[in-house]
DNA sequence: GTTAGAACTCGGGAAACGAC
DNA sequence: GTCGTTTCCCGAGTTCTAAC
């Protein structure tokens, strides 16, 4: 496993870059003054350019939809009750890095932040199923990782993405998701500190991870804690700006592995390998962007906000 | 192959300006 | 005041980009 390092070393300070709520920004002084002596005399008019307005209605618009307030409902008032005896069986079952036991991490942290990722036999969030979850706490210690493989009950037909095969997960000793959701409550309720939210963090989650899991929460017919946190990495890799002084071309994880010449520590498009390389990623991003933590907050969303399900599905 | 958000392109309308 | 030109704003539509 790779050495890994705490993100708390570099989180973090003001951010320059996040724009501030509401106001549109106009360029005046010299380049005002260039045009005018060039087409119209004196006469001033508020100048802007297209691109900088453009760009600046988004990022406007955007910042006003991630605000809102946190609070520290707990998730067991939202979730199934399931028996121990389930449970216990449930951990027998074919999951590795399964927690034993309340780490008991006490921190500083106003979150716990948990980065994840998935494997699935496609893209479609109705008709497709997740075949592997991994998941690490930021803060480290003890029982801070879960990965397991997922029994999708259904053929796999793009192992060649990921390498997991229909013969490694279609197998009783592996678990279904309805299987692993009170496992993985388990897990966030000892990772989660009192009266601190839970944010998840995942490349492309606000499209992908996070509508995959909220399908399969529903399919399962469990309700996803309403108090649980996501925040997308995509969207704030966007901001970058690389050496040229021009945003990045890609921001996909292998592009930003790349750019923050990360090393490949195992198979590329398996779950924990691209947790570890996210939590680097994340780590960098939030380094160059001066994001703090309460910042991450205020750019998170909840499942509430995302499209509702079909229900029967 | 799916999906959704971001980024980009285009065109219409409005405003400002100069010329008449 | 009217007309033509230029520029900006804004919405709609299209394309791109991530994820497996």
């Amino acid at each position: 496993m790779v050495a890994f390092p705490s993100l708390a070393s570099s989180c973090l300070l003001l951010s320059s870059v996040i724009p501030e709520p509401g106001g549109r920004r106009r360029l005046g002084g010299s380049c005002s003054a260039l045009r005018g002596a060039q087409n119209r005399g004196n006469k001033t008019r508020p100048i802007s350019t297209t691109i900088l307005a453009r760009s600046t209605r988004k990022e406007s618009k955007q910042s006003f939809k991630t605000s809102r307030h946190l609070h520290s409902e707990s998730v067991e008032s939202s979730i199934e009750v399931l028996k121990q005896s389930d449970l216990e069986h449930l951990k027998s079952l074919q999951c590795y890095n399964i927690p034993q036991k309340v780490s008991g991490v006490k921190t500083d942290w106003p979150a716990t932040i948990l980065v994840f990722d998935i494997e699935t036999t496609g893209f479609s969030r109705r008709y497709e199923r997740i075949i592997e979850f991994a998941v690490r706490d930021l803060m480290g210690g003890k029982n801070s990782t879960i990965q397991t493989l997922i029994n999708p009950e259904r053929e796999i037909k793009n192992a060649y993405v990921h390498g997991i095969s229909s013969s490694m997960v279609c197998k009783p000793d592996i678990p279904r998701f309805r299987e692993f959701i009170p496992i993985l409550l388990q897990y966030v309720l000892s990772r989660q500190m009192a009266d601190k939210p839970v944010l998840w963090v995942a490349h492309n989650g606000r499209s992908f991870d996070v509508p995959f899991l909220m399908y399969e929460f529903q399919r399962s017919k469990i309700e996803m804690p309403g108090d649980w946190l996501f925040v997308d990495t995509l969207p704030i890799a966007r901001q970058l700006i690389d050496s040229d002084g021009e945003k990045l071309k890609s921001v996909s994880l292998d592009n930003l592995r790349e750019h923050y010449k990360i090393p490949l520590a195992g198979s590329a498009h398996r779950a924990m390998q691209d947790v570890i390389t996210l939590c680097y990623v994340l780590q960098k991003l939030t380094f160059e962007l001066k994001l703090t933590v309460p910042q991450l907050l205020e750019r998170s969303f909840r499942v509430s906000d995302l499209s509702t399900p079909r229900p029967g599905k």
